[in-house]
DNA sequence: CTGTTAGCGCATTCAC
DNA sequence: GTGAATGCGCTAACAG
């Protein structure tokens, strides 16, 4: 029951070698004879030693801890992604830390730059939003892999999904039912997904010879509660509708609940159909047609890059493509 | 646009002082002549300068950085507790790593045991399966707050929500409501909160003379999907009730989809209420009536109580207590 | 195969 | 006020 953490010199002591063979014995460095072996495992055990990671770092240079950035702890959506970070990093020896950034720029290069500070062997950024030549700049310093663009420099790696597609499928979906006026709470307007899947919902529409009515799309910030605020506002200037298109999960879950609030059926009324399938969207009532992001691939990929990065790897990412989940919010016009 | 990370000594050359005095400016160890200070800032400014955290730690003992060692990353309910340690640490210079228990007590020793080596300055467990014993010696080497029990030690503390009282709440609420034959999917029984609620629940039958029907409470995991099995189980079985109290919010979710599926209605048919008060919850069809145990505040509260620990201090902790949140999926019988 | 030496980057005596 | 020296715990040459 040894008192505070013992030291690698103190475990040479007590087994009576050298430290440095104490050293080879932890990293398998060299050989060492059976009987000096013996021993040190003995005095490692004896005096409980852990080896000290803040010097092992120091000496080495490399830390064994990447650091991650979300925008938003506690979120369904980064919370998923995370998962994927997890499992990517078990058995690895690797441990993250993980800080927000809060869908700010500054406060992302603030938090890169304290994480370079704690000389994190390699940065994953969920969703940034730094100006790529900001990111490549700091990326000089240690690999970083973000999500959300695509990127390929020497020392970062970025991919994304096909944001615009997704949306077309789910419009499309929409329009083979038979609807027609297809509203649409988009996200906000500065956000690249956002954006892509807007375009995706008006190539949909346009292909299938549907004009795009301004007055159907409304603008929400892919919280729950813009959801709710939106539906409120097309009924307050007396929009025709049959179906909605919510640009992710969170806001679909805001129209659902306006559309129970004014007695509207989902899915016998309007068709819904969201983004994301968040883990909670099979469990809404009725369960949530959405497009599938693979979030926890999302995060498993990252993770992966990342480590081959750092290892002066550089194998191309496949991650697997967004799909439309059909289940129980559409229907038929 | 200085290249690799520049060390105290570069800057010290660089402004033409010794060492020392950039450290001691750096950390206001004492005063320093004006002219050399403002050498310093400019060579500071002109090399990039960051001091290395590694390095620091090293020498100072302290790594400025906490251990958090959750469940289940990706749970609605840890995101909501990370988010509350997450603005209790802003602002302190202090970051986090933050690591998964699986809910299993080896792989927390383990985790700990990480944590540890890599020198963290302490430790917040949350919802911890370790016996307090193991606890207590690992907090000899730092200090050591855990949620979902008490503790009080020199080096550890433990706060828990009375989750006997909340389950009471929430089923003599219903009682109110005219409900008698109230049915209730547990959480697992290892599960020392779920015990505790199983208890509120018998109280409150009991305290109202109502007998309580081993037939009605059936065994969930707190996941979504046992509360749907479990309201499957109550149907195959024909059990007859008019409400139901899941464990907690995320089972609820299930039994709503069961009941759904059933074409029960809720709350006409069925009132159902849950435990936890998720921020999904108010976005529900409809909302869900639960328990609101306050997450974010006993992340907080956590995080506080750990830095006071690390600074020697040893100060109460007050945690708001649970309440009942009464949306719209209960109703007189 | 193994011990000795030196140094990672910084903070802190100790002198001046 | 400020510089020189020392060491945190560990690994990596460098010599045997």
């Amino acid at each position: 029951m040894a008192a505070g953490p013992s030291t690698l010199l103190d475990v040479a002591r007590e087994a009576g070698v050298s430290p440095s063979t104490v050293s080879r014995i932890l990293n398998g460095t060299a050989r060492v004879s059976d009987d000096k072996r013996q021993a040190v495992m003995k005095a490692i055990a004896r005096t409980n030693f852990a080896p000290n990671l803040m010097a092992q770092g120091l000496k080495k240079g490399r830390t064994h801890t990447i650091g991650i950035i979300v925008q938003d702890i506690s979120s369904p959506f980064f919370d998923e992604i995370l998962h994927g970070v997890d499992d990517g990093l078990k058995g690895t020896g690797y441990a993250s830390v993980i800080v927000t950034g809060h869908w700010s720029a500054l406060e992302e290069a603030d938090r890169i730059r304290l994480l370079l500070a704690r000389k994190v062997d390699g940065i994953i950024l969920l969703s940034g939003n730094l100006p790529d030549d900001e990111l490549l700049h700091f990326a000089t310093q240690r690999p970083i892999v973000v999500t959300g663009r695509p990127l390929d420099a020497p020392n970062a790696l970025g991919f994304t999904m096909d944001n615009e597609h997704g949306a077309f499928l789910a419009v499309q979906h929409l329009i083979e039912l038979g609807h027609r006026r297809i509203a649409f709470v988009s996200g906000p307007p500065s956000h690249a997904d956002a954006s892509s899947r807007l375009r995706g919902y008006r190539k949909a529409l346009e292909g299938a010879g549907i004009p795009v009515d301004p007055a159907l799309v409304v603008e929400g910030n892919f919280h729950e509660n813009s959801g709710l605020i939106a539906i409120n506002h097309l009924f307050e200037t007396r929009q025709e509708f049959s179906a909605v298109f919510a640009a992710n999960d969170q806001s679909a879950y805001g129209v659902r609940l306006a559309l129970y609030r004014k007695g509207v059926r989902v899915p016998e009324d309007v068709s819904l159909v969201g983004f994301d399938d968040l883990p909670g969207s099979a469990f809404t009532t009725p369960p949530l047609t959405t497009v599938r992001q693979p979030l926890y691939d999302i995060g498993l990929t990252a993770m992966n890059a990342l480590l081959r990065l750092i290892s002066g790897d550089r194998v191309p990412t496949r991650v697997p493509p967004v799909e439309l989940v059909v289940r129980e919010t559409t229907r038929p016009r």
